[in-house]
DNA sequence: TACATTTACTTGCAAAAAGCAAGTGATTTT
DNA sequence: AAAATCACTTGCTTTTTGCAAGTAAATGTA
């Protein structure tokens, strides 16, 4: 458990001490839109994220409340990790971060239809993503 | 003059790869919230940015395109930042890290009021802010 | 019931990045 | 002409990241 100083009041310092570094919201990305529960499912990221990053940012998601972690239903070698309500509020931000890459890059055949999704409708693509989300809980 | 490795296609990676530091996004910030536009009140932000990580931050935002760097008016000690047209489609990210934020954290005074704008019209915040920064392009 | 496999991590060490304090050189002000 | 401002740079220490290997509990397999 890394305790870090407070850099300011600011809400945007707030919000990248919470997930502003390489992983974080990779990870929520992970979880959000990929469907990934499990530690070795996040471990496979198409970005190769070490075992032992995963495991100090999933650490470190859970310290700032956006992640909680459960039983397995499965089995209870495996772990369930998933969006806490604080981390499901980060679906808008995320929505608006694939807006902005699709104008500077081009997307990969696989995440087409749910770009043109949050296009043809960003409030119900959000609303949408939130209730199966919330499914989970 | 650093150049990394892509780590995957997703649109999200690539965000993070231009902005997904702990300084970019406060910087960001600054040139689109706060109208600051020289080195030196970069420098003066809340989170005291060490000056060489600023010269590194600015230089990366602008080999991403994000920032562009132009002669200062005033004199040519100075150097005028500011925020490309790519910088300025990152304000809906901008918009919704604040919104995040507020939920979950107090905000200081001083931004309350733009806070007040962006809950009122999220999108005529936008573009007014848009449109601002545009005049000085 | 033994043995291999899966799962979620941890550990040790090297490499990279961040952070601090001080310095530099070109303007600009006094 | 000297002092201050401005935009950085440099050298060095600390912190973080990343790689490779290892561990312990739970599960699947012969």
């Amino acid at each position: 458990m890394k305790t870090q100083k407070k850099r300011s009041d600011c809400p945007v310092s707030f919000s990248l001490e919470a997930f502003g570094d390489k992983w974080s919201l990779l990870i929520v990305r992970d979880l959000m839109l990929k469907k990934k529960c499990t530690y070795g499912e996040l471990a496979k990221s198409d970005e190769k994220i070490a075992t032992n990053i995963l495991a100090a940012r999933l650490l470190s998601l859970e310290e700032n409340g956006i992640i909680q972690k459960m039983e397995h239903p499965d089995s209870k070698a495996k772990v369930l990790y998933q969006l806490t309500q604080k981390g499901m509020d980060l679906i808008p931000i995320i929505v608006e971060i694939n807006l902005w890459a699709e104008k500077y890059t081009n997307i990969p055949e696989e995440r087409k239809e749910l770009l043109a999704q949050m296009n043809a409708d960003k409030e119900g693509f959000i609303k949408n993503a939130l209730k199966e989300l919330e499914l989970n809980l």
